[in-house]
DNA sequence: CGACGACTTGACGTGTTTCAAACGAGGTGG
DNA sequence: CCACCTCGTTTGAAACACGTCAAGTCGTCG
């Protein structure tokens, strides 16, 4: 993924999809620190396809993202085509932040998706000067790892039922809605995400529906109608 | 875990194994950056025996560690006792640094250790004025998070052979000698850390000796024989 | 209406777990 | 010095959860 420059008003990555709508930008994303205002001043807007690549294992880490509206993968692939996700990124999701040189993921749009990119060198200078900016970062990252280990333990050690109910839950709490969503990513993503395969996952969403743990309206929406059980699964 | 006084020369922990050695300290352990001479400088040494707590889980994380000799695991339990071991952490390695007030998980010693122990307070104070160690404590989580992520590959999309590989090249990565090992850890250990039972840990060291990729001479020293198969299963 | 992709469901196969027993090395006491 | 314990490890047999293969359903879009 490349920008020319930030100014520009519109450019198209190697791929042809990305586009940078606009410099000016939406004032209704919800931001915590000075970091994320940081990020919403100096940074482009770029919309990408459903299935855009919005970066790729080994590129240069030169740039920092924030989705805007929309939702993103990261992902990692096995040789044989073993695909193991990372994590969602939703709307106002800090993502693709490394302290090395490079991405150690890649990077899709699971839906279509406006994304704020901002350049790291940019940040780092920030950071340097400003050590409030630099603990930001710091905690960023922080908080990446206790994702991480939280998936680590879901996968190592549960069930499929415990991981679907682990994935509602993690879901719903991240949502504004306490009791309904509607998830952005596919059956295969899901199972992608919890070390499963789609089959199982689906099976799971049944027999969960069966349970009278959840509802499904359609596939994507789901109702939480007995969070207890949900809960009791997470372990 | 407890220690009244730095300057103390001997203490007890709660649990009465813990013993401050002596505010001298080795000079042979190998230390990268600024931030390691500094925990040499003003930690003091404890002494844990095997099996000794280090720190729990939800307890402050108020001290930082560092290992001079011995190992360590961190995990975490579910309720219902199933343990997901997160990280061994071998001679030289620091443990137990977190972004948050808390730890997230706990942390034994293996063998019997001698560990440096180093206010966290002391280390976060000298960040804010040094940029550098500022940066080096970043460097820590992300080299952390790195680890966690490649762990959470292995344990989402990985079979028995692969995970029993990518841990024996993990572990010769990790020690001096390329092709021969003595682990610390019991095989419990092994199968915590990698998603798997006991039995089923067991079953694939005697079979990967039967394919000739290793040699047991005895049960904890491992005779790499055969890199190039191991690093094939390693995905 | 037909085609396509996403999802669900069924039947069957298998890798890993579970339960159980035996083995081996190290330590203690007679 | 040998018998005997203990604890970690290995091995075996059977059960089961999840994966695989395959067919069918549903919703969407041209």
């Amino acid at each position: 993924m490349q920008i020319q420059t930030v100014a520009q008003s519109s450019v198209l990555n190697s791929r042809g999809y990305a586009r940078v709508t606009s410099p000016v930008l939406p004032k209704k994303i919800p931001s915590k620190g000075k970091l994320s205002s940081i990020l919403e001043m100096i940074g482009a807007a770029m919309t990408f396809p459903r299935n855009g690549e919005i970066y790729g294992e080994g590129e240069a880490a030169d740039y920092i993202y924030k989705v805007i509206s929309g939702a993103v993968r990261t992902y990692k692939l096995l040789d044989d085509g073993r695909r193991q996700i990372n994590a969602f990124h939703l709307v106002g999701d800090v993502f693709g932040l490394e302290a090395g040189v490079e991405h150690h993921f890649s990077a899709e749009a699971i839906a279509p998706s406006s994304i704020l990119v901002i350049k790291r060198t940019v940040l780092i200078a920030l950071a340097a000067r400003q050590g409030d900016v630099a603990n930001e970062l710091w905690t960023l990252t922080a908080r990446e790892l206790e994702h991480v280990q939280s998936l680590m333990i879901t996968l190592g050690r549960k069930n499929a039922h415990e991981r679907v109910a682990a994935f509602l839950l993690e879901m719903a709490g991240r949502t504004a809605s306490k009791h309904s969503l509607e998830l952005p990513m596919s059956r295969q993503d899901i199972a992608d995400y919890l070390g499963l395969t789609i089959e199982t996952v689906s099976r799971t969403f049944t027999q969960l529906e069966n349970e009278l743990a959840i509802e499904l309206p359609t596939s994507r929406r789901v109702v939480l109608r007995n969070r207890g059980a949900l809960s009791r699964l997470n372990a």
